[in-house]
DNA sequence: ACAGACTATGTCAGTGACTGACATTCGTCA
DNA sequence: TGACGAATGTCAGTCACTGACATAGTCTGT
């Protein structure tokens, strides 16, 4: 009943537009569930919309692929990021600023577990899905740090290379966390793993080639 | 029974090994002609085999997608860059050893500049291209970058996060120059853009919050 | 040289993701 | 209440990609 007032979906009000969210999430549902006890080759398009009591082409009028389905429920967290940039003290170090705004993202991973780690495991056993999750979810999360991270050193992020260095050392990090993540089968808390690898991004300079 | 060669490339003798490289060739050359043309989307693998006289199904026995057609010239540059690495001399700090070694994908990029330029500003273009590039193509690379650094730092990398993490950051300068490099079109030395970009890994963590 | 094995290719039919066009239903607002 | 518009259903179509089977060209041992 408690309304999300300005997050980037919303569904203002009215009817209309509570029913067009209803239906999104009702597609997302089914696809997680037929994707979690099917596969997600094994699974149609068809499947998903005949168990979200929709056509087919109503699924696609919501989501441009079959991936994008299955991180549909992960709009909000590039906003949360985005907040979570601007929360940080301006007289903090662009690293830990960059390693504790992750954090959310971290955060947000332990909260919604069964979903983060059925999206990592398909993405593990999917290409189709790996391409996704790296070229799209990841590589906007990666868009967000390097504006963040371009507005607080003042610099323009095409010219200067550090922004988006910064950015790919960062998902990195969350790459590596994911993987021991689901190596224990999600049982570790993720902000832990996460916080530790992002806090190994201070330490390339300082690795000396082997005495 | 005679063996795979060692290197990607094959086709070490025989004219049957001879004429399937020589067909797998003919499609990489229509398919670059048709995209450059055409355009990527605009472009059917129908269209791709018949210009290569074959047929659309040996086209898909040569590659397993349309992306990969695109990139079929790129299988070697895996090897080079795994043999830079080890060229590196034992005393070199690790930042070097990358930034060094990665310059032999520059290098590739100004020795093949009209076929590298047609391959970026197609991933620029199409987002089916921008994510087989960045999921398969950059990310063999970066398995490779974080294979040798792992080696040379006598980590393991599934627990050391910054064998992974540096890698990521030299993907990410690389993809600064590639963005430098087309807006310039492609007028530029790539190997000094990402020499450039590649260096600035190394300042990472000088950069001090703003005044 | 020749038979048999092997392999690349052609042909054909099929699946499934995705799209355009058009009709219909349903919420909204005057 | 009636008109407008947005969301959906239906249908037909395109195209990437695949399995099955037949054929032709190449290799290998005798």
């Amino acid at each position: 009943m408690l309304e999300q007032p300005t997050t980037s979906e919303g569904a203002d009000d009215g009817r209309r537009d509570r029913k067009k969210r209803r239906t999104r999430d009702d597609l997302i549902e089914a696809a997680a569930a037929l994707f979690a006890s099917t596969g997600f080759d094994e699974t149609t398009t068809t499947d998903i919309a005949e168990l979200a009591d929709v056509s087919q082409r109503t699924l696609f009028r919501h989501f441009p692929t079959k991936e994008a389905l299955l991180y549909g429920d992960m709009d909000d967290l590039q906003l949360a990021l985005r907040e979570a940039f601007v929360a940080r003290p301006t007289n903090e170090s662009i690293l830990d600023v960059v390693r504790h705004a992750m954090l959310c993202v971290a955060g947000d991973f332990d909260a919604n577990r069964e979903r983060r780690l059925l999206q990592v495991q398909l993405a593990a056993a999917t290409p189709s899905v790996s391409a996704h999750s790296r070229a799209v979810v990841q590589a906007q999360w990666e868009r967000e740090i390097i504006a963040a991270v371009a507005k607080r050193l003042d610099v323009d992020p095409v010219a200067d290379p550090r922004p988006e260095i910064l950015a790919g050392a960062a998902m990195s990090a969350i790459r590596v966390a994911t993987r021991q993540w689901t190596a224990g089968g999600g049982t570790a808390v993720f902000g832990e793993l996460a916080d530790t690898a992002l806090a190994a991004i201070g330490d390339l300079g300082m690795v000396e080639p082997s005495s």
